[in-house]
DNA sequence: GTCTATACGCGGATAGAC
DNA sequence: GTCTATCCGCGTATAGAC
């Protein structure tokens, strides 16, 4: 791995663990085992170099929600396996962490990846719930409702400090 | 209000607006129209102030709940309008956002709020819920359930600027 | 109780050598 | 591409005067 990939997985970890405004470029730097000089030369900024790691973060989750989504069984499985998938609860959601940081939704460049991985996964989720149950529900009020269950899920573990 | 009030105030703003890491002691003095002599004089340290804090947000925000819950109606009509209360979706929940915030939940003096806040409102919704349905349902399973869609909301509404 | 002075390291870079 | 040097203000206090 050479050094722009290690400071994107640096960052992407440290992200995850400890959010955007709460990370440091020397913190980044010393995980990834870079220099100064090396993170300047690649990235133009930490709000830069955050930018591609969150953009990587969304879609890496984006493809382990797929897998689920689209893999064997019935809608309704499929569904059930989505949300019975193992979660690090007291770790957090590595996307859904950075709503709480202003620095984050106040920079449209790192919300996007938010907004984009929970409106394509309303709509996903939604197909699903819409060949599971038909026109008996309201498909994607349901889908919102199961994405924001998830969410709150973290917030009410970490808050226990129980998963 | 006197100084130590309103350092307090302030630091509950900021605490919401900003979370506990993001928000510095000078700008708690600068908001409350305090020196640093006085904030010093009244609190220990930055974590101590926020203890303090965060303390009196979750009793405000138990009383609010409460307020609703003990209401009039029935136990259904109670649980809708708890339900139904505006809420500053965009602002995020003045307790549940500091979950995301690594330096709260390792501190266990400024964790217990959060832990304190759900837990009670888990409890006090899941009497509701069970005096409305009855043994139909597992009340304290549908109670969690409905404080983590209330939670979740707050991070769908900010990750997609849309209340 | 509040003020001012002082401290020291970190955050977030920029500059120029190699 | 990476290194080292340098910068300036902020974060988080402590000390002592008034």
């Amino acid at each position: 791995m050479d050094a722009r990939e290690r400071l994107v997985a640096s960052t992407q970890e440290l992200l995850w663990e400890r959010g955007y405004t709460a990370t440091s470029p020397r913190a980044i730097q010393d995980r990834a085992g870079a220099g100064q000089g090396s993170m300047y030369h690649h990235f133009a900024s930490k709000a830069d170099l955050a930018r591609a790691a969150l953009q990587r973060t969304a879609e890496v989750e984006r493809a382990r929600a797929e897998e689920l989504l689209s893999g064997p069984g019935t809608a309704l499985e499929r569904l059930v396996a989505y949300l019975r998938r193992e979660r690090d609860a007291l770790r957090g959601c590595p996307v859904g962490r950075h709503a709480a940081d202003p620095d984050v939704i106040a920079d449209a460049a790192l919300r996007a990846p938010l907004d984009e991985t929970f409106t394509w996964l309303r709509g996903r989720l939604a197909e699903l719930v819409a060949a599971a149950f038909g026109d008996r529900v309201d498909a994607a009020a349901l889908a919102a409702t199961i994405v924001a269950t998830v969410q709150g899920g973290y917030v009410l573990a970490r808050s226990a400090g129980d998963p």
